[in-house]
DNA sequence: ATGACTGCAAAGCCTTTGCACGCAA
DNA sequence: TTGCGTGCAAAGGCTTTGCAGTCAT
């Protein structure tokens, strides 16, 4: 039921950053509850557009700053989808994640996930003298229309 | 025995440079000569500044051109190691090929490979309807020394 | 009333582009 | 000689910062 997930992570969020301190400001809370109803990972630049046609715009600056503090909080991922820009995508409570497939031609966002290949990446991570906090796993190519 | 690979890139870069067409520029040479030396991924910035300390400075410019050129023959790999800032790292001829784990302190890179991780993403890459080129494995979390 | 939040504009940073000169072929 | 390669400076694109007005608490 993703729906219910999507629900969930925006209540969390907010609540999270009222836990933190924050107060509930408009732009904030518009931004919270845009990236509850992504699917996937989305840049900076499309959220502005999102929000304005919702019509209640958003300041640039707003949205990066709200942006970087649900990063800090944990409450988002970061991700380079093209090159130079970054896109955010919800980190959900439960610690279920997923990877991606991005197309070098059309950009588009396959997600994906394998059990084998995070059981892998654990294995790698206890062996480390590194204190794994996260990881990206991200395969380029093209896609399915792309190809042909 | 490192070095000849590392030996074996510059040669082969060079090679490759000319079978695409290109003439054989000082700055150019110098950018495949300083990455041919290279342990790991370097960005566009620290390869500017190794180049001035070899004496042979060379245009922001023109390492960034030598830069995109390698990377579209296939020579070089991107890799988004600081916020913001691309690195780059030899492709090697043989295929052999390492991911990193990123300090989010000191931004540290440190290479591992793995064989299973290797074969869950072939494995991932086999089975979805996308013509998977390449894959990147980034780890994230703080190294040995800004744990303590 | 106080200080956080927001919007706007300006500044920053990395990267790319335009252009004229120099060099490889 | 031709036109690719290079350096310099300017322009671009995304992101961050400064500041003053506004709003949550």
């Amino acid at each position: 039921m993703p729906a219910a997930t999507k629900t969930d992570w925006g209540s969390f969020a907010l609540e999270k950053l009222q836990a933190a301190g924050f107060r509930r400001g408009g732009a904030r809370t518009a931004v919270v509850e845009a990236l509850a109803d992504q699917d996937c990972a989305i840049s900076a630049f499309e959220l502005e557009d999102l929000l304005r046609e919702r019509g209640g715009g958003v300041a640039r600056a707003s949205i990066y700053r709200a942006l970087e503090q649900l990063a800090d909080l944990g409450l988002l991922k970061r991700l380079e989808v093209c090159r130079g820009t970054t896109s955010y995508e919800r980190v959900e409570p439960g610690g279920e994640h997923h990877h991606h497939a991005i197309c070098a031609d059309c950009g588009k966002l396959i997600p994906f996930e394998d059990n084998s290949l995070e059981r892998a990446i654990d294995k790698i991570a206890g062996r480390m003298s590194f204190d794994v906090a996260e990881h990206d796993v991200v395969l380029r190519g093209r896609c399915e229309h792309c190809t042909r």
